[in-house]
DNA sequence: ACAACCGGGCTCTGCCATCTCC
DNA sequence: GGAGATGGCAGAGCCCGGTTGT
């Protein structure tokens, strides 16, 4: 049956139930009787029926129970939808677990959004297949409807999904991209094609504003280093390239240079975090006796910096110059705060144990991996100190 | 051979506000 | 006026190892 006969079929049945009387009474019959086969007819276009205002669909909210859906949950969050006559909670729990989804996983799902109940069959099949343009398994998308049931289900324009998907390829941004761009911030696929064009826009205009030449190399280079930059406001990203600029009184070319660079990767922080965390950290270098023009420099050798909380940040400077670091080589080498204090104190007990001398032998040895130190150690342990 | 540099892998939802549409 | 659709917000790092330079 093509999705217009589907809609008729629906349609005189939804004006049945619309000219009867005992609306309500009837509704929960074809909910008890007709809702699968409704469900299989539905799509994603057809009219809404609402039991009489303000009550919930009892058989509806029997057949969530039977699910395992945590309906208190489902009633916080979407009220709406438990109020419904026509849903396919069966007709979806059938689909997602032929996918591979286990019935927690389903309960889950619509625990968290129950508005997924409402998507027909026909809708689910073609959002699948659109995603599947991105990923190979449909376990994948098990996992991520899993953690994010939203950004699959709050949308029902598939064709904007579409667009979007067209549009990001038009970026020149590879497979690969894609992939983590889908699995690591879904919600870029259920945003309008537009907004993701708009944030685009002003990604361009950025660099080209900055003197940059090649703005398709510089948007592909700030996605792929930054992949949650397209589920921010423009607003904020405007707010945080000007705070940048004005704060470190940065040429264009110096901007650019930062935004290409670890600039990206702080480009979504909420514009008062930047600014809050910015001065937190000017503060604590300037207790360490450090000048403006240091702060500036330790900045745009290390943004990362303005993602670390200000208590986070402080507790990690001084756990470093306790452990007997100059301020002067945590600034040259800052990426030594890439590490928890945890793992730094642990590694400073160590070597403080082995008799290592930072001020002779640097630092460079905090700033590695796991393996990597440990096989630092063990040549230290092999070559005792003169 | 070793240090230094640097890119990149993980990762991020759940809620509220505001529209649009019926 | 209510539900659906969509935009926007808060929240807040750590680590590994390939490549390049000496």
């Amino acid at each position: 049956m093509t999705p217009l006969i589907c809609e008729m079929v629906l349609s005189s049945i939804t004006g049945m139930l619309h000219c009867t009387a005992g609306r309500a009474v009837l509704g929960l019959c074809v909910s008890r009787q007709l809702a699968p086969w409704l469900s299989s007819l539905r799509s994603s276009t057809s009219k809404v029926v609402q039991v009489s205002p303000g009550k919930e669909n009892e058989v509806l909210v029997e057949n969530l129970t039977v699910l395992g859906v945590d309906i208190k949950m489902a009633r916080r969050r979407q009220p709406g939808v438990l109020r419904k006559v026509i849903t396919n909670e069966q007709g979806l729990a059938r689909f997602l677990q032929a996918k591979g989804a286990s019935r927690e996983v389903v309960a889950s799902i619509i625990s968290r959004y129950p508005r997924a109940i409402t998507r027909s069959h026909h809708h689910l099949e073609e959002r699948w297949r659109l995603w599947r343009n991105v990923f190979k398994r449909d376990d994948e998308i098990v996992k991520i409807l899993e953690r994010s049931p939203e950004s699959f289900f709050r949308s029902s324009d598939n064709a904007n999904l579409e667009k979007n998907i067209a549009f990001l390829w038009s970026l020149g941004l590879t497979s690969k991209d894609l992939h983590r761009l889908l699995t690591t911030a879904p919600r870029t696929f259920s945003n309008s094609a537009e907004l993701n064009r708009q944030m685009v826009e002003l990604l361009q205009d950025i660099c080209v504003s900055l003197g940059g030449t090649d703005p398709e190399q510089f948007i592909k280079r700030i996605i792929s280093r930054n992949v949650y930059i397209l589920i921010r406001s423009t607003k904020r990203v405007k707010a945080n390239v000007e705070f940048l600029r004005g704060a470190l009184r940065l040429s264009d070319a110096e901007l650019l240079h930062l935004l290409q660079g670890h600039g990206a990767d702080i480009l979504d922080l909420s514009s008062e975090y930047i600014k809050r965390n910015f001065r937190s950290a000017e503060q604590k270098l300037r207790s360490l006796g450090c000048c403006q023009e240091g702060v500036k420099k330790f900045i745009i050798l290390y943004p990362p910096a303005l993602y670390i909380s200000p208590e986070n940040l402080k507790n990690k400077i001084d756990c470093l110059l306790e452990g007997g670091v100059d301020i002067e080589q945590i600034l040259e080498k800052p990426r030594v705060l890439d590490f928890s204090a945890e793992t730094v104190r642990s590694r400073l007990r160590v070597l403080e144990k082995a008799g290592y001398d930072f001020k002779k032998q640097g630092i460079a040895i905090l700033d590695s991996s796991r393996k990597r130190f440990e096989a630092k150690l063990e040549k230290l342990s092999e070559q005792p100190e003169e």
